[in-house]
DNA sequence: CGCACGATGCTCT
DNA sequence: GAGCATCGTGCGC
C-alpha cells in the first residue's frame, strides 16, 4: 500500500529515517518497473553542519523545504545523484542510502552498466551482482533510474510514477544506529540507521548500538 | 584487506 | 575557485 502524506507526517526526520527502513520504493519509469527494499537511510537535521539546509534555502536545497513526502534528488561529485524523503520538519530529510533489489533486477543491472565507471570485475567484487546494485546511495539512485531533472521535487504521495510502500506483511528487524557515512562535518552524530545483519547494506557497521 | 586517488560538473563563496 | 551526503581502481602490505 502507498505511503501517504499521513505516513509521512506523523515523524520527526529521526523517527521517519528509521519508520522507512523496510519500505519499498517504487518507480514505474518508460523503460520499466524498478522496486527496492530501503535497508539503510541517514537522517539529516536543522542545525546540522552536514546538511545542504544548514545555511537555508538556496535554488539546490528547495525541495528540502516542501511538504513532508517530497522526493529531494541532487547531484554529487558531478557524476551521481542521492535521493531524500523531505520530512515534516522543514528544511529536514532522509538520505536513502541502500537497499536491495525486488523487481527489475536485469534493468536494474542495465542502468548500472551504462555508467562509465561500472566496469567489469577488476578487483574481486562485480558491480553488477544483486548485493551491489543498490548498496549506496549513488548506485541506488542509477539502478532506480532516478535523476535530479526528472524527479527532484515531486510528491511521493501523488505521483503516478514514483512512490514508497509499507508491506504490512513484513516484520520489521532490529534497527542499528551508527554515525553518518562520506561526511566530514557532523560525522560523529548517530543519524544513520540500517537493518540489522542485512547483507544490501553499503558499509558495514564499526560500532553498533541496537534500538 | 585497506587506503589513496581520480573522474566530473554543479553550487555556493 | 573550493568543495562535495560517491564509486571503482590500483597499489602496497
Amino acid at each position: 500500500m502507498r505511503l501517504t502524506a499521513s505516513f509521512y507526517e506523523q515523524y520527526d526526520t529521526i523517527g521517519l529515517a528509521q519508520a522507512l527502513l523496510g519500505c519499498t520504493m517504487v518507480h514505474q519509469s518508460a523503460d520499466g518497473l524498478t522496486i527496492c527494499r530501503i535497508v539503510e537511510t541517514e537522517a539529516y537535521l536543522n542545525n546540522d553542519p552536514a546538511s545542504h539546509s544548514y545555511k537555508g534555502q538556496t535554488a539546490r536545497n528547495a525541495s528540502m523545504f516542501a511538504p513532508a513526502g517530497t522526493f529531494y534528488v541532487y547531484l554529487i561529485y558531478g557524476m551521481y545523484y542521492c535521493v531524500n524523503v523531505v520530512s515534516k520538519e522543514a528544511g529536514e530529510a532522509v538520505l536513502i542510502r541502500a537497499a536491495e533489489p525486488i523487481e527489475g533486477i536485469e534493468l536494474m543491472r542495465y542502468r548500472r552498466s551504462l555508467h562509465p565507471k561500472t566496469s567489469l570485475p577488476k578487483h574481486s567484487i562485480n558491480p553488477l551482482t544483486l548485493p551491489n546494485l543498490c548498496n549506496g546511495p549513488g548506485k541506488l539512485a542509477q539502478a532506480m533510474g532516478f535523476t535530479r531533472a526528472q524527479h527532484d521535487s515531486l510528491c511521493l504521495c501523488s505521483d503516478a510514477r514514483v512512490y514508497l510502500e509499507k508491506d504490512t506483511s513484513l516484520v520489521t528487524n532490529e534497527i542499528v544506529t551508527t554515525t553518518r557515512i562520506g561526511i566530514t562535518q557532523g560525522s560523529e552524530l548517530p543519524y544513520r540507521f540500517l537493518l540489522k545483519d542485512n547483507p544490501y547494506i553499503s558499509v558495514k557497521p564499526r560500532y553498533n548500538s541496537v534500538i
